[in-house]
DNA sequence: CCAGCAGCCTGAAAGC
DNA sequence: TGCTTTCAGGCTGCTG
């Protein structure tokens, strides 16, 4: 399931590969979340950015392709001689758009679970992209702090997890680096009160936690690969998600498992306060 | 406006 | 062995 760290390798990947192409022709999916792919034909990519798990293609029209991966998207680009024209069904089951490019390369976004979403908008304008519009800051940011963190989360009564799931108080963090950041703070996922300390704590464990993942070439559970095809390495790194009943890395305790949003959510009830 | 939740999807794994 | 059920979960859009 790709999150910042994921994207991000995504993005650092593609930007050298696709600046400065144009799209000779498109062809997609017939489903409304990938269909909008169609309406970047005919522009030329000039810049590859990331808001928090969405990667942003900038065209050269004042116009921006927003790609979110959902669960299993992923991106590549093939080379494809000689020139043909893009077919999602010459590139397997699962393609649900293909960008030929003028010189003959297919831009290529394969999504099995068809979670994923494209959307070509008018540069900056997300108002029909709710998650987007409304995104927090990048956790990577200096904007992004304890302070800023307390200030998003005190008016609400929900589950931090819950606020951090929300990309409001801060963009790109998904289940797998909130359970890992909440228990790196020490604090639980279900704490509806997180006053200005632990936010200071928080704030820096979801910026090490997502530097290790970017670090790391993103966290490989099941579907997620990069743009060259390979799986990333931070799994091997993970301390919390994915680890119920096994023994806290601090404490030995067993680690609980809870659903919280529907999402199962793993911590250790002895290291971590609500 | 916000909180809560159904629905979207498929393949791997577990259960019977 | 083979069929059925469960599970993974980010985001949207609906309801209260």
């Amino acid at each position: 399931m790709p999150e910042l760290p994921e994207v991000e390798t995504i993005r650092r990947q593609l930007e050298p590969l696709l600046t400065g192409s144009t799209i000779a022709a498109v062809d997609s999916h017939g489903s409304d979340k990938f269909s909008p792919a169609l309406d970047a034909a005919g522009a030329t990519i000039t810049a590859i950015r990331r808001r928090g798990k969405y990667l942003l293609f900038d065209l050269d029209d004042e116009r921006e392709l927003v790609a979110h991966l959902g669960m299993t998207g992923s991106f590549s680009v093939i080379d494809v001689t000689p020139k043909t024209a893009p077919s999602c069904a010459d590139h397997g089951p699962h393609t649900r758009a293909v960008w030929a490019l003028a010189d003959g390369r297919h831009l290529v976004f394969n999504d099995t679970r068809r979670f994923g979403r494209l959307r070509v908008v008018d540069t900056g304008d997300y108002s029909d992209i709710p998650t987007l519009h409304h995104m927090g800051p990048e956790p990577l940011d200096d904007e992004f702090d304890g302070a800023s963190l307390h200030a998003a989360v005190k008016a609400s009564s929900r589950p931090i997890k819950t606020q951090l799931l929300s990309q409001r108080p801060v963009s790109g963090v998904g289940n797998i680096y909130a359970d890992e950041a909440l228990f790196l703070a020490g604090i639980d996922p279900r704490a509806r009160r997180v006053g200005r300390q632990r936010c200071d704590a928080l704030a820096l464990t979801i910026k090490s936690v997502l530097k290790a993942g970017i670090d790391n070439g993103g966290t490989t559970l099941r579907d997620y690969v990069n743009a060259e095809g390979e799986e990333g390495q931070n799994q091997h790194e993970l301390v919390a998600y994915g680890r119920g009943g096994e023994p806290c890395v601090t404490c030995a305790e067993p680690l609980q498992t809870v659903v919280l949003d529907a999402r199962t959510t793993t911590f250790c009830r002895n290291c971590q306060r609500r």
